[in-house]
DNA sequence: CAAACAAGTCAACATGACTGACGTAAATCA
DNA sequence: TGATTTACGTCAGTCATGTTGACTTGTTTG
């Protein structure tokens, strides 16, 4: 049996229905996030689905286009997938021209990646979809929305991949710093 | 019990830029959203893996635990995918006892859902180690990150959906109503 | 030179999505 | 009442994307 505060209620008891509202606020997040990510892949993927691509093609050409000379190595601790899953759609993306391949200055082991023109062009079509349902979206949740949610975003990242993160996509320094945190463990397994 | 203070204090700097920064705002707002998504996924699928159940067990079973009594075709709304999809998931967790079902009394077509005690301990779980981390998260981001981070995804979310997502998760009608948004409908079929 | 490393590849498999077609029982409409 | 619609279930096949394991080819490094 959960009792649910209608929103009137829930406005006037905000801060000291401690440990029930809490939760419902944190269950609302939860869910939130994953209507928000629902529709968030939803506009790039009928554009893919024209290309013959999908999600994951998507990911892989919008990381090389943000960071032209990537290697492989590095798309594989971001996209946290196995070389071999992003074998199968690298090699789509590099046979159609979408992507190209070099091999490293200093370690010739290496396959740098970079996009094609055809591939910027693309990569541009997709973030802009995005871009334009972020910026609405900001817009609508009003001033301060943006620095919160990239704050919000940002720890709730596994620890350990933040710095990497955190360099990959240039932020600013403040990201990380908000508040000192206390006692943090996460992500201690395998 | 974060404040709610308003969003204006928690950072009017950064929601003032020029164009191209503006631009680099929004790219590092998708980035986030991708990894922090990534993460989030992250801690129940590890238990779900002990149970033989995957993410789209994990889906059906926490609606169905949040909303008891569901019909399964308001599932299908709010998961967005088909019924044969469903129906592999749902099959799976009724065998196993997680899920039942019972006949509607009015329309005796509908299937109404309910997390059985077994199924009510594992969404419960799960939904904790979810919560875990968007607690601390929030408590990272500082005041006013749980406000404006609901709001914006919730903004994220598809317009003709909006409604639909606001009455399933009882949000608070502040939520809605940050900014005046134009044409709102009343429309409460769940 | 041997070992470690970066990357590519082959094969088999699991999950979760899809389409299309069809069945069944209950509600609703003409 | 009889026909149609609705809610749900199911069979069958396909596709996209992930997995593990094993092996190869270059290249760098101890």
């Amino acid at each position: 049996m959960r009792q649910r505060n209608s929103p009137q209620q829930a406005a006037a008891v905000m801060d000291q229905n401690l440990a029930g509202e809490d939760r419902e606020q944190l269950i609302a997040c939860a869910e939130l996030l994953f209507f928000a990510y629902r529709d968030f892949i939803n506009d790039p993927d009928k554009v893919l689905e024209q290309y013959g691509f999908g999600r994951a093609h998507h990911r892989v050409l919008h990381f090389v286009n943000r960071n032209p000379g990537l290697r492989v190595a590095d798309l594989l601790h971001i996209l946290k997938i196995t070389k071999q899953s992003l074998a199968r759609v690298l090699k789509q993306l590099i046979d159609e021209g979408f992507v190209t391949q070099r091999s490293g200055r200093e370690d010739r082991r290496q396959r740098l990646l970079y996009v094609t023109p055809k591939g910027n062009k693309l990569a541009d079509k997709l973030a802009n979809l995005q871009m334009r349902r972020i910026e609405a979206a900001l817009n609508q949740a009003g001033p301060g929305a943006n620095a919160a949610t990239q704050r919000f975003l940002f720890a709730m990242i596994a620890e350990k991949d933040r710095e990497r993160v955190h360099a990959l996509l240039r932020l600013p320094e403040a990201l990380v710093a908000f508040e000192p945190i206390e006692h943090q463990q996460q992500d201690r397994t395998t």
